[in-house]
DNA sequence: CTGGATCCCAATAGATACTG
DNA sequence: CAGTATCTATTGGGATCCAG
């Protein structure tokens, strides 16, 4: 089956944007990808909002036809696969700090959210960086505490 | 009903932008009301891609919930209304600047998508001030012929 | 054991027709 | 013009099953 497709040949490169990540999920996965040291399948299943197997199986399959995400085999652990932001994928980093940015300036709902945008706001350049090399542990946002 | 409010506490700000704006329209409305002279269900009906009416209401709806949209009457015509950007739904310039700058970058498939990139690019400081100033008529991105 | 496919079913998105 | 109503299609959750 053809994802969505059909219409978006629009001519407007916000379009083309949406068509490979305009639903709930993909940029939580990029997110996730790009800030967090999230690898794998398995990685990826909990670590938050909770995703289901069959959502994420598509989602990373989609990303991976854009070309955002590629995925590998990995080489300490031969059973297991590697999920990594491609140059493309790497790309989004502004728009990564920019959804953070304005996220975190109408949720203030939460401390670590205060703490994330804050890292953000004061240093994104490196945040972008960051990113962009690829080798972040966990640079921002542990969310790891959940309940 | 309550929408999908459901997870997404998550403290992390990028989810909740994407559950304001994490489908596939309403970024595109808000481009709409953002870039082009746009303020009416009806204009913002046809236009481009194809929405429909039960989405475009719920789609209204919802980013009116969330404070980045207003409604109200025309004061010129009585039996229409006006839909704007709230100054929280203008603060979401630089977050369209950064989807048209990476969609630009990767779909070049088009004239038209080159030329609005390349405006961004020289000058995003007035890009996103026009958006911020509500004052926008026609300044990128003009898809009006379409087909 | 990890990464996924499949099935079932609930919930959401969407097209079309119709209404105040 | 600005929506609702109705109906269909797609998405998504959760459990389970299967392959390497």
């Amino acid at each position: 089956m053809k994802e969505n497709e059909r219409k978006y040949r629009s001519g407007c490169p916000v379009a083309y944007t949406l068509e490979a990540l305009g639903d709930r999920w993909s940029l939580l996965l990029v997110r996730d990808l790009a800030l967090k040291g999230v690898k794998t399948y398995g990685e990826l299943l909990d670590g938050w909002e909770g995703i289901s197997t069959n959502i994420l199986a598509q989602r990373l399959k989609h990303l991976e036809d854009h070309g955002i995400v590629s995925k590998s085999r990995d080489p300490e652990n031969w059973r297991s696969y590697i999920y990594e932001l491609t140059d493309k994928g790497r790309d989004l980093a502004p728009v990564l700090a920019e959804l953070i940015l304005w996220g975190g300036k109408y949720d203030r709902s939460d401390d670590r959210i205060t703490e994330t945008v804050d890292k953000v706001t004061r240093d994104r350049e490196r945040f972008e960086r960051e990113i962009r090399a690829g080798d972040v542990k966990k640079p921002l946002s542990s969310p790891s505490a959940d309940e």
